[in-house]
RNA sequence: GGUCGCAUAGCUCAGCUGGAUAGAGCACCUGCCUUCUAAGCAGGCGGUCCUAGGUUCGAAUCCUAGUGCGAUCACCA
């Protein structure tokens, strides 16, 4: 039982015994620190149940809760606030029950699965900024679903089919140089050094394909054709349209190439995503799915959940629920984006029949492209479809605009790794705290650290908002940021390196009274399972960020103003110790939330 | 135009299901390293919580309208 659940019993009988009168809830909060105590009832709504003043409700209350708790030791009330101060017993007790536990606050797993899909890219480019807010976002999600009992499948999909992955194919097929071996250049064998990762390559040939449209454009228009029309018929476009016709026709030659192409991209995602510390259990292709989908569709058609035009297109009318007539099928029964997305979500329930719920990490502009796929589903009659759940997320803007790709400020997102790395390297250097270990440990300690800057400046923003990426900023390791967390886990290593005695004991208030700032701590750490149970339901890895900052802060003023291994005696600096492994590991777990690191040393 | 989202200090963000004088960080200004890692701590400066109404004992928080910004409403993905 917590102490508001044991506070709650004991008000709703004081009620009773002294008014004869019934309340069910009790609205709690912290007491704030410019007021004694520890918890704050309001008893402002109370008013409602007894007509009198609140500083004699207050009183009565705090007088009855002294008497009758033996965890409250004390009040005072200002206005409609009854603050109670808690016994020290009851923290230490509390602090006695987690303190070996290395997973606290952490629910044991259920069999209620759910599937996170994040990432899901192009393959016709690199992954950039986006991307890994995305990736960041739909790893953390899943891990902290896991901390809060669930069982979790992370996967994504992979739009592998379309017309962008031919213009890529195409323009490889027609510009590429030869490479080492004396063939068409391949990421093993280019002479760009640029280019030796393969979703590098062959997002730059999706570029070269784009510079090649716009001069066929320029040399239509010269020849007196309108914008318009020279788009439609610049001939690099139509061989690119044609080359998608053969695809979906099989033709080996451009299955062929499709397959090579996809692979050097596929391998060069996975760097990007071993390097970003991501990873998933399944993979899904559109390629694969997209004729689910039409079975589905047809299926639907025979139901009446969707219907046909003149021209043989299939739509879906929505307009009873407010929302547009969507096609799901084109005239020419080729399928359409929805099409695919309808086949995806069903095979995955048919390959993982114990999921109950999927959790889609896209951005905020397929808003109604998702409320338009889960209603689909609810219409084909699937259980599960009331468990879909679009993670949408605000999109990151750079101090310049927006990011595009065709403008070229568009952040590649190995780049930034390496950057973020390097400022790291530079800052650790300046500062020469690692000069006595091994460039290995050191490499990792930067890459630690430069990583963990990335992720929690990124994470600590509320997902559904845009974020606003200034490159200075984000290489900023002071105050509400990643490796001020990371320092302050580093700093706990230390004084528990140093500690050379015994600390498993279990110590009784009797033999240890509480500093303020312990006591802090303590109420701190209790909040943590809540927190974790929080963040899963709001799908927010904010709230174990801002939870994280706060338990730091709160330690890095305890370990200025008091001092752990100097303690006055044996009993308190044992204690002290106890407390710093509490929160080193709690730093710990919670920053593995967030899928960031905490560093022994740094 | 319809729909959806956002708006809090100079900048970047917190603020839980309505509760005390709206909090952090950065920036700017003061102090603190012979003692556990100063990537730190202690403090100062800084706000018409977009505007106007409403609900109530009480509103940054809920409701309505407006303003601004963004997204979306493709036989693109």
């Amino acid at each position: 039982m917590t102490i508001q659940e044991t506070l709650l019993q004991h008000i709703k009988t004081a009620f009773s015994k002294l008014y004869k009168a019934e309340i069910d809830t009790v609205e709690f909060q912290s007491t704030r620190k410019e007021f004694e105590g520890d918890i704050t009832v309001v008893t402002f709504p109370m008013l409602r149940v007894v007509k009198m003043n609140p500083e004699q409700l207050g009183e009565n209350l705090g007088n009855y809760l002294v008497k009758h708790v033996d965890e409250v030791k004390a009040f005072n009330v200002v206005k409609g606030f009854l603050n109670i101060v808690i016994d020290d017993v009851f923290y230490l007790n509390f602090f006695n029950t987690i303190k070996e536990n290395s997973t606290y606050g952490f629910k044991p797993q259920t069999n209620e699965a759910i599937m996170v899909e994040y990432s899901s890219p192009n393959t016709n480019k690199p992954l950039h900024l986006g991307h890994i807010r995305n990736n960041l976002l739909g790893y953390s999600v899943a891990e902290i679903l896991k901390a809060s009992g669930h069982k979790v499948y992370k996967t994504q999909i992979i739009n592998d089919r379309g017309i962008h992955i031919c213009k890529s194919m195409l323009a490889w097929k027609r510009f590429a140089p030869n490479g080492s071996d004396g063939n068409k250049e391949t990421p093993e064998t280019t002479l760009n050094p640029d280019l030796r990762k393969g979703d590098k390559l062959v997002g730059n040939y999706y570029v070269k394909f784009d510079q090649e449209y716009k001069k066929e454009i320029a040399s239509l228009v010269a020849q007196g054709k309108t914008e318009e029309a020279a788009k439609k018929e610049a001939p690099i476009l139509l061989e690119a349209q044609n080359m998608l016709l053969k695809w979906e026709a099989g033709d080996n030659e451009v299955v062929a190439l499709w397959q090579m192409m996809n692979a050097w991209v596929y391998e060069g995602f996975e760097t990007t995503y071993n390097n970003l510390g991501v990873d998933f259990d399944c993979y899904y292709y559109e390629s694969d799915t997209y004729l689910l989908g039409k079975e589905f569709v047809a299926e639907g058609l025979k139901s009446g959940v969707f219907f046909k035009k003149e021209d043989g297109s299939v739509w879906c009318d929505l307009t009873a629920d407010g929302l547009d007539e969507k096609i799901v099928l084109r005239a020419d029964g080729t399928a359409v984006y929805i099409t695919q997305d309808i086949g995806t979500a069903i095979q995955r329930i048919k390959d993982y029949p114990d999921v109950e719920g999927m959790v889609y990490t896209v951005g905020n502009e397929q808003d109604y492209h998702f409320k338009v796929l889960f209603l689909i589903l609810k219409k084909l009659g699937f259980e599960w479809a009331k468990n879909l759940y679009h993670l949408s997320y605000g999109m990151v803007d750079l101090p310049s605009g927006k990011m595009k790709s065709r403008e070229g400020t568009v952040v590649d997102a190995d780049d930034l790794i390496v950057e973020m790395t390097n400022t790291a390297k530079e800052l650790s250097q300046e500062l020469g705290k690692l000069d006595n270990y091994s460039d290995q440990e050191k490499h990792t300690i930067y890459n630690t650290i430069g990583l963990g800057a990335l992720k929690y400046y990124i994470l600590k923003v509320d997902p559904k908002k845009r974020i606003l990426f200034d490159p200075k900023e984000s290489v900023d390791f002071q105050g509400n940021t990643g490796p001020f967390i990371q320092y302050t886990y580093a700093r706990i290593q230390a004084i528990l390196r140093k500690a050379d005695f015994n600390t498993n004991v279990t110590l009784s208030a009797v033999e240890t009274s509480l500093h303020e700032k312990e006591k802090e701590l303590i109420k701190q750490l209790e909040l943590f399972p809540e927190v974790i149970q929080n963040a899963a339901q709001n799908h927010s890895p904010a709230l174990i960020a801002n939870y994280t900052y706060d338990l730091v802060k709160e330690f890095n003023s305890f370990y200025q103003n008091v001092s752990i291994l100097g303690a006055d005696n044996q009993n308190e600096k044992v204690f002290r110790v106890q407390l710093s492994q509490v929160v080193a590991n709690t730093i710990k777990n919670a920053f593995g939330l967030l899928g960031i690191k905490a560093p022994e040393r740094m």
